[in-house]
DNA sequence: CTTGCATGACTGACCCGTCAGTCATATAAG
DNA sequence: CTTATATGACTGACGGGTCAGTCATGCAAG
């Protein structure tokens, strides 16, 4: 049940259908290869697979991508850069208190991300970012960087603006996104064992940091 | 420079130093298979290497382990358990505040985990977990069972003696290791790139916690 | 001599990347 | 419209290399 094709056109390996463009299948290409790389990590999946399970045939896969390894590498940039937009969608709520946005944003990535298969991605990228440092890079100028900023300037805000308390914790906005990271980890390994509660999670998560964070105690 | 036989007992393959029991080799080949599975990963590791580097023939380790997967089990299971040791000496303090023992315990998993090599181990856990969910299980036993134990009493009881007020962090103590998690996994995927000032998030860290957590605010 | 651990050559399976050939479609000629 | 020729995306068997696990042989100790 991998990928019966679709259409005479598949089977025949001719390109006729609308939309069947060359873009199309390279994006077939790269969700099999999301799917088998996520399933056995990088060294493990055969590109056989990944071509079985794109519906083509194993020389097909190198028409579009040089090697495994480039094909690796375009799998974790489609699957990465989607992860961002949706958390900097939530973020550009505009007018609303530090807190309230924190607080939005949190509870987008426990569920869409933690919450979510979407977290087998940064398995992936924990797992192979030491062998493939360009991966790690990628995902720093992407992810990183972008959210850091975003977050260390809603915080200097919200302290200019006297809401959060200038601390250690304000000069070092990426502490306050740790709960979070918690949560994804242990959620990658016990999901099986233990699962974790979520909302639970991210109610003591919010909690802990706004009180951390406030200015004045919220009692 | 893997690792030359360091005598002529070891180059003629037999035993015969003091000490050098089926105990001890063992230890050599575990040992060398955790430095392999570290650098290469389950998948991309050959048991060749592992032994060259143990300093003995293949058969020998096939003569310690069954197969190349129960090596790695064994790996794992001696990797992880020194670990909590070292943390749980720390939070043996008997009679300071549970501020005091949260920091120091923080202090040594920043130091000992995310600053050393150490925290490879988790890179793999953290890779191979899905793939051998025994060891998911034996790591959930031994490190986050014990030690969400701990961290439990250690809260409950601050609550009880008035230090930090009930709230839904201190339901889910767990949340108060996130930023620790976060420096581990941030240091795992961009030490090369971006490497992350571990005192100053441990201070952060700290100073979140403790205002997070306290009965009355700390000015 | 016998016992038992250690060795490393060997086996069979596996897999990445290649390339000669196929065939549906496009274009040109009749 | 029909036939002939050209195109190039796609195929899949194969070469070359790798690797987990085995086993016949070696050798040291008792």
């Amino acid at each position: 049940m991998t990928a019966a094709p679709a259409s005479t056109a598949a089977r025949s390996g001719r390109r006729s259908r609308v939309g069947d463009s060359r873009e199309d299948r390279e994006a077939v290409i790269i969700a099999a290869g999301l799917a088998e790389f996520l399933e056995k990590g990088y060294a493990a999946t055969r590109v056989d697979d990944v071509a079985r399970r794109a519906g083509v045939a194993k020389g097909t896969v190198y028409l579009y991508f040089p090697s495994k390894e480039d094909l690796f590498h375009a799998v974790i940039r489609h699957s990465i850069a989607p992860l961002v937009d949706v958390v900097e969608a939530v973020a550009a709520t505009p007018g609303a208190s530090a807190a309230a946005v924190l607080k939005q944003v949190l509870a987008t990535l426990y569920a869409e991300v933690a919450g979510t298969e979407r977290r087998e991605v940064f398995r992936l990228l924990i797992a192979e970012s030491g062998r493939f440092p360009q991966l790690a890079a990628y995902a720093h100028t992407v992810v990183v960087r972008r959210g850091a900023a975003a977050l260390r300037a809603l915080v200097a805000e919200a302290v200019a603006r006297g809401e959060f308390r200038p601390s250690p914790a304000t000069e070092r906005p990426e502490v306050v996104m740790g709960p979070a990271v918690l949560a994804l980890v242990w959620t990658l390994v016990f999901h099986d064992i233990a699962p974790l509660d979520l909302d639970a999670v991210l109610d003591a998560h919010v909690d802990l940091m706004l009180r951390g964070l406030a200015a004045a105690p919220t009692t």
